[in-house]
DNA sequence: ACGATGATGAAC
DNA sequence: TTCATCATCGTA
């Protein structure tokens, strides 16, 4: 089994969506060549009200993807260094992504994204083969008592609501 | 514990 | 146009 995810996986809230993404292969081609690594770890961003949320500070130019039709990836330049790997999630018009922080042998979303060559230039792009990265499902089953739920890493300044919810998926 | 390193958004 | 901030990581 080995299906290539699509809107319809990705049209949910981000919370939902993340944990889902535990199991599923993230797929990078490049110059005729595979490499599948399958997903360890996510953290969801949700709607306009999530304080840790890039969208929660309305409709930018950066942020403007995040407001847009789900599967579709958000990449971004943090500390003038390291890019960040996200899917956009929902309904058109209403912003949430899923981040992707870790995938088996490459753990964190920095490193990640520096090993497989993923820039900004793949912002906007649409989450298919046609772009050269794209999520399979391979059909692993992951058990949900392998999956802890923890709080985002990195958001302490979101205020405690948001900083506490328990919003990151972690495979173990 | 700290510095690297540059885009972003908000203030002025 | 300046300025603080930042969904991080390597070195110490």
């Amino acid at each position: 089994m080995r299906k290539v995810l699509g809107k319809a996986f990705f049209r949910r809230s981000a919370p939902e969506v993340a944990p889902d993404l535990i199991g599923k292969y993230l797929v990078r081609e490049m110059n005729g060549a595979q490499e599948a690594y399958m997903i360890t770890e996510t953290e969801a961003y949700e709607g306009l009200d999530d304080r840790a949320s890039h969208a929660s500070r309305g409709r930018t130019k950066r942020t403007e993807v995040m407001f847009g039709p789900a599967g579709h990836w958000y990449v971004y330049l943090i500390y003038g260094m390291y890019q960040m790997l996200n899917v956009v999630t929902g309904d058109d018009g209403h912003p949430s992504a899923v981040l992707i922080r870790a995938v088996e042998g490459i753990d964190g979303p920095g490193r990640l994204t520096k090993r497989l060559s993923i820039t900004r230039d793949f912002n906007t792009k649409k989450v298919s083969k046609v772009t050269g990265l794209w999520i399979e499902d391979r059909g692993v089953r992951i058990d949900p008592t392998h999956i802890k739920k923890t709080a985002r890493i990195g958001v302490e300044n979101a205020g405690p609501v948001w900083a506490k919810k328990e919003w990151r998926f972690v495979y173990i």
